[in-house]
DNA sequence: TCATTGTTGACTAACACAGTCAACAACAGT
DNA sequence: ACTGTTGTTGACTGTGTTAGTCAACAATGA
């Protein structure tokens, strides 16, 4: 896995997205929130649309909308459905599976599949649910108490699915 | 982090290294034992000797041999000799820092930096020994069992250092 | 001195990354 | 039906990375 700038615009679209829910999200507000290239963006949203994460719909009043509920998009999801594979390399891949070099060792090939099980641990069990809470907590605690010594530190988020 | 054939190359010279110790071992032994492009091998020794990984001897009877001993080799300090970063994505990189759009958001900042830590947990606690030991283990029983349902299993390495 | 070994720097084809652009298609309100 | 708003699609580009090759060079041991 390498998250390119792609994955990381998407996962800032989907923070807007998200936020804006049940209504519709036009790209004009995604890039307005988020410093992201507006015509990149729109690639980023293309295969998140294909992938069945957004949906979308034209003229006035439209823009996209999550396809199902936050709660039950995984990190992974997004990751996949824009950088492919999440594995660090393709033959450990579950997905994305194809031969390389690490093969020929038994113990390299296990201990890479181990570093593949670690990310996927994380990532499949995050959802985008769980990282607009967190963002809600740290945007609450900030206008809570302004310009202090943040203190709550808002803690993991909570995992579900 | 995304390891490329050129750390898994050098994952496999490591073995070959560490096994004929304290002998030096060729490049021509390398590529006996693993089937590697001897010219692009070549880069990978040169970034693994630069990194204080190997050491070098020319001449009759020279080859290479490791810097200092297999257990006090990490995983992780060869990828980072040959590939770099071993972060999902440099912004949350301790060692090769650089910003990304990401950081715009704290939540996702600090979930790829969960990830970034349980790939290092994993690369750092496991040393070259590890392999070379987990190799020996499955060797000797492909001889000790030549042809049945291999039940040992081989486990997983145990982690020092 | 000579064969053996590693060292160095340059080179290349193919592909991925990050970004841009222009023409097109659907939808809502009037 | 018209108009403006919004997403859709495909093509394009410059830069860097990946994987691999090559040739000239430098040290070492016998």
């Amino acid at each position: 896995m390498r998250l390119t700038f792609a994955t990381e615009y998407g996962c800032l679209a989907l923070l807007a997205i998200g936020a804006a829910e049940p209504e519709y999200c036009r790209r004009q507000d995604i890039v307005g929130r988020y410093r992201i290239p507006v015509d990149f963006l729109e690639q980023v949203l293309r295969k998140l649309s294909a992938a069945g994460i957004v949906m979308a719909r034209r003229g006035a009043g439209g823009g996209f909308r999550l396809a199902r509920p936050a709660s039950q998009i995984a990190i992974a999801d997004i990751a996949r459905a824009i950088d492919g594979p999440l594995a660090p390399t393709r033959s450990v891949s579950k997905n994305f599976y194809f031969p390389t070099p690490v093969e020929e060792s038994k113990a390299f090939h296990r201990l890479f599949r181990e570093v593949r099980d670690a990310i996927a641990a994380i990532l499949e069990s995050t959802t985008l649910e769980d990282m607009l809470e967190e963002e809600r907590i740290l945007a609450a605690g900030r206008r809570g108490a302004p310009r202090r010594g943040h203190r709550s530190s808002a803690g993991a988020a909570t995992r579900r699915r």
